[in-house]
DNA sequence: AAGAGATGTAACTATAATGGTTACAACGGT
DNA sequence: ACCGTTGTAACCATTATAGTTACATCTCTT
């Protein structure tokens, strides 16, 4: 099964470290924690920039939060990275047979369903804050 | 974003034809109903058949449930066609640096969140059966 | 026994997302 | 003006998906 990308959990990452970090943290910087390229933080940074959890100084380099960590949910987080058209978890074949009782329903009802289980997941992502992860490190 | 395959509703699909259908169907008939070629249909069959959700009748052909409709749930369909070596929803980038408070704890922390996560995703799965679905039908 | 229709798979293709890399323009302090 | 940093574009390898063709195998019917 294709699985939900890592640009989220080294989005968590990211938001740790500058949780954590009293001083500006550059790309390097992050990239040497995460043990990753700086362009792949670069990139992730830009989403989480865009969705307005972090600001950065261009030129002179380093991030920082733009709120407390206790107001950003792994949701909010979530959200950030999978900017994406559709915001649908799951994916439902399409045109099925409209003459078939089944294939004429199937969408809808399963559609409703499906959301709903999205939902689910997406309320407990909700209930973790970035602060509540940084309170558990020794 | 990255979306789970449209095995699942295609197999949502499958076992809801089943359900209604009082004789055997076989995967051309249902290829006709989902709009696809009948070897993703044979391919999905397989999958529910190792899960034990359906019979096939080999050589003379026909598929039908091997359980009740209402003892069916989505979260049986889920696991049925994610069948995987992992089972878990979320990546978690890995070998971060290990000198860094937040690389060395991140991974656990994380994985522990994510867990309930897909918990919660899949319980609202689990309260869903293929016959209620197929009782929305009209 | 042979034929017809169905299933079970293997093999191949095209497409898309992902993760990584190199390269380079633009920015802003020193 | 220089240096380190950010912001992107472009490219590549890998992987999952969805679809297709092909064919061996099975079971019922004739």
């Amino acid at each position: 099964m294709k699985q939900i990308s890592t640009r989220f959990s080294i989005a968590v990452h990211i938001l740790c470290l500058l949780a954590i970090s009293s001083t500006d943290c550059t790309g390097e910087f992050i990239a040497r924690s995460v043990n990753t390229n700086p362009v792949i933080i670069r990139r992730i940074v830009g989403m989480l920039k865009k969705a307005g959890l972090v600001e950065v100084r261009p030129g002179v380099g380093g991030a920082s939060l733009r709120k407390p960590p206790d107001d950003i949910t792994l949701l909010d987080v979530y959200r950030a990275v999978n900017a994406t058209e559709v915001d649908q978890l799951f994916r439902i074949h399409d045109a099925p047979n409209i003459e078939c009782p089944v294939g004429r329903n199937i969408e809808a009802v399963l559609q409703t369903e499906l959301k709903e289980a999205q939902f689910a997941m997406e309320q407990r992502l909700a209930q973790t804050t970035v602060g509540q992860l940084v309170a558990k490190f020794q």
